[in-house]
DNA sequence: CTGAAAGCGCTTACAG
DNA sequence: CTGAAAGCGCTTACAG
């Protein structure tokens, strides 16, 4: 049964069913301006009865608000992600308006596009986890055609009038090796994506701009090694990608040194992972003979055994902080200071850290 | 330096600086129609000089597509939905097409208020997962008014002339529960959410419209239960929430029966982490003292010891068909025919499964 | 409170 | 290949 499909009616067949101007017709049904509660009445049963529905591109031309933002990170299916962006959509459509999404898959190329495309959707905003936080300039472009964009969990180069939302990762960093430090550790490794970038981090620059979140840890763990008044041995520093398997190797080079180090810190979830899988398949026992720390609260961390020790991004409020201060931008008082939210992680000490074995 | 921001230049703007009409510029711009290489040139000169940008609004109102797609989903940021939805975007995003994203907390009315806003904004078509299949009279308005809708995940009672990709879920937990028979057990328990649908699943009814994956995956494991000849044992059904400590809960009540199952299966991943717990806590040796069977090949299944056997989902498939399917609908092969794709899972056998222990 | 008219920024026939 | 004109479906002053 299917029916003969006319085309949507618009607002003139409303209004011409109504009885009414356009004018009148899209008051009623916009609810802006005034209408008489009985022309409003007439203006709606009319609407019900064609099946009318706004067209909201023409609304959006007019007013010059879409009511859209633009959410942009590099892999949705990342949980840390998912979990930001559903702190996003938790704060922006109780403030009725919609998310458009797009995944870069770390690729600036498909970054551009996606602001690019954004941008002329017309989008009242954006929010960005940069795909390469040491290239900004298509980021800098948009905002100076007008487009408010807030960072989320990076700094990025070249970026001035962007807000930003980051966790304190520096911080977080250098809390767990100083939590490591106080338990007696003083061979402590760290398992990383970001060895390469080890020689400008120690150099004296202290800027978090242009930086991946991994490489502002590694400088947080070295900050705190250093501030013990420990030297930084190289070779504690164990080189990964960013999966698994890469991690495990790299915590099977730690352990097989010479003078292993009796706890590692790991920067990231992934990476803990593939550490722990490391760790147990050397038999070693936890945390008598290794201690462990990793990122990110998630679900395996307490199922293994024993738990392990991580250090807690407030990654939801990460989301609702970014929509939030987007809203502020967008709606609100746009004061035009540029605001930097810094968000601080908690450690959470639980069964894979202790006092190193005595030997 | 804040400059004063003008307007920004429209294509009037762009015709006049390049000595040419507003329809020539477009066509330079658009890539549509006749052009001559040097008008060409000076058009895109000239916009570039200006800063143009195109209204995307204002082209979509007249080609009558936006090249976006809407996707509703119930939680972004459960891994199951944030992988189907990288999926989705792998598969639409290159071919032009972006993502509005909702999200509905499986709130109907959040669902309907989703949907309708996305018709406004004159969507191509929608991708959505139902937050009640039961209730599907919004979806079938949206497409009486010419929205191509994909139902992802789940089927939904009502709703007629949507596609569907989901997953064999009734086929996926009879055939962990056949493994289970295989090795031995006779006492299979089963942790579900959908404890309180039982009385309807063992009727004769065989639909799979209306129901969410939780309760098709209870109908496999009655179904196989039935075909091994044994009886069903409702005290074998342990009923929970949503959550972990949930599970734990209805575990531990299965497990202090006088006659407690060897073998339990999860309907789903977050169950079974519940339940992996309180096996770990009564200090149950799997497999011989309790086997366990999950789903969905989360990190946590091969960290624990033992490994998980699980059922595994092809997930970030299910988004990939759905936007293929979505994308058939939009352009090309309108062949009207409603199409439901249903994928099979596959079964991993790991070490929490093995023969009972003989008593 | 209501309406006639203008206009948002494009694309699309239609002529040339 | 190019242009003048119409039109997509709304909202917004402006009058009354």
């Amino acid at each position: 049964m299917t029916t003969h499909r006319a085309a949507s009616p618009s607002l003139i067949d409303v209004a011409r069913a109504a009885g009414v101007s356009t004018a009148t017709a899209g008051r009623a049904l916009g609810g802006y301006g005034q209408v008489r509660a009985g022309t409003r009445e007439r203006v709606l049963a009319a609407a019900a009865e064609l099946g009318y529905r706004t067209n909201g591109l023409a609304r959006s031309m007019i007013t010059g608000s879409t009511q859209t933002i633009g959410v942009v990170v590099t892999d949705v299916a990342n949980p840390f992600f998912a979990t930001a962006l559903r702190g996003v959509t938790d704060v922006v459509q109780p403030a009725g308006f919609e998310v458009l999404l797009a995944n870069t898959g770390s690729a600036v190329e498909a970054e551009r596009r996606a602001i690019t495309v954004m941008s002329e959707k017309r989008v009242d905003g954006v929010i960005v986890a940069a795909a390469q936080p040491s290239q900004g300039a298509h980021l800098k472009h948009a905002i100076d055609l007008g487009v408010p964009i807030v960072l989320l969990d990076r700094q990025v180069a070249g970026v001035a009038d962007a807000d930003s939302v980051t966790i304190d990762n520096e911080q977080a960093a250098a809390d767990a090796v100083a939590h490591l430090l106080e338990l007696g550790h003083r061979r402590i490794g760290v398992v990383t994506e970001a060895g390469d970038r080890l020689a400008g981090l120690r150099g004296a620059g202290n800027r978090r701009k242009g930086l991946f979140p991994s490489a502002v840890r590694l400088r947080g763990y070295l900050r705190a090694i250093g501030a013990a008044g420990l030297e930084i041995d190289e070779g504690l520093i164990g080189s990964a990608r960013y999966d698994r398997d890469s991690a495990y190797d790299a915590t099977i080079r730690l352990l097989a040194r010479d003078d292993p180090p009796t706890a590692i810190l790991c920067t990231d979830n992934v990476l803990a992972s593939g550490a722990f899988r490391a760790a147990q398949d050397r038999g070693l026992r936890m945390p008598d003979q290794l201690s462990l720390v990793g990122f990110d609260d998630e679900p395996w961390t307490t199922l293994v055994r024993p738990e392990l020790t991580i250090v807690e991004q407030p990654t939801y409020d990460l989301g609702t902080r970014a929509g939030r201060r987007l809203l502020d931008r967008i709606t609100g008082a746009r004061d035009g200071r540029t605001v930097h939210v810094q968000l601080q992680a908690k450690l959470l000490v639980r069964g894979s850290t202790g006092a190193p074995a005595a030997r």
